[in-house]
DNA sequence: ATCCCGAGGG
DNA sequence: CCCTCTGGAT
């Protein structure tokens, strides 16, 4: 059940789709935030269409790169229309051709949707596999490899939720709360975060 | 000044 | 590989 408040809602596919394209770089809350607004005047692909660029930068423009997503939703509403019966496709080459959709946003939807568990490397992912000492690895598709390697099958989906929500409320970017960390004696950075 | 469930273009 | 897009929170 996730919180709205700091984790992304969302009431449809579609609606799924969007507002992980619009939270590249921006905060769930951010994004949360002006969501509602968008999906009750644009919920459906054509809506949105219908709407446009300037129309749906209005009201996504509290959120950061509002200009290239914008442009961006129009574009995949399109997409979806013409090449997909206006439904979001599910599998992975068709969601990474869409405008605005690289391998973390697929990997999120597809994962999301439960069409095949994957482990979608954002910062948070990033940083904790970094800090915990389970990759080393300098690009995002290497570290998803890496955690691929060492993650059992069937423990997937909830080792990419709990990466997320560790990184997001324990092992934040600027002061780690490593005296609430469940797996702080395992952690080769620990010491390099105590006393801050 | 840095970070946030990145992607696309040069 | 780098740069740009971008506003709000901390």
């Amino acid at each position: 059940m996730p919180d709205p408040r700091t984790e992304l809602t969302y009431q449809s596919p579609f609606a799924l789709l969007v507002a992980v394209v619009l939270s590249a770089q921006a905060t769930d809350v951010s994004v949360n935030k002006a969501t509602p607004a968008l999906f009750a005047s644009a919920g459906a692909p054509q809506t949105m269409l219908a709407l446009g660029e300037a129309g749906v930068a209005r009201f996504i423009s509290s959120i950061g790169l509002y200009n290239a997503k914008a442009r961006n939703v129009v574009a995949l509403s399109r997409i979806l229309i013409e090449q997909h019966g206006g439904e979001v496709p599910l599998n992975r080459q068709a969601l990474q051709a869409l405008p605005g959709v690289g391998r973390k946003t697929a990997s999120v939807v597809l994962n999301e949707l439960g069409v095949e568990p994957a482990i979608a490397v954002d910062t948070h992912v990033f940083r904790v596999a970094h800090r915990l000492g389970l990759s080393a690895a300098k690009t995002p598709d290497l570290v998803e490899a890496d955690l691929m390697r060492i993650t059992p099958k069937t423990g997937l989906t909830r080792a990419h939720h709990w990466l997320i929500l560790h990184g997001r409320y324990t092992c934040v970017a600027r002061k780690p709360k490593c005296g609430s960390c469940l797996v702080s004696d395992l952690c080769p950075s620990r010491e390099l975060f105590e006393g801050a």
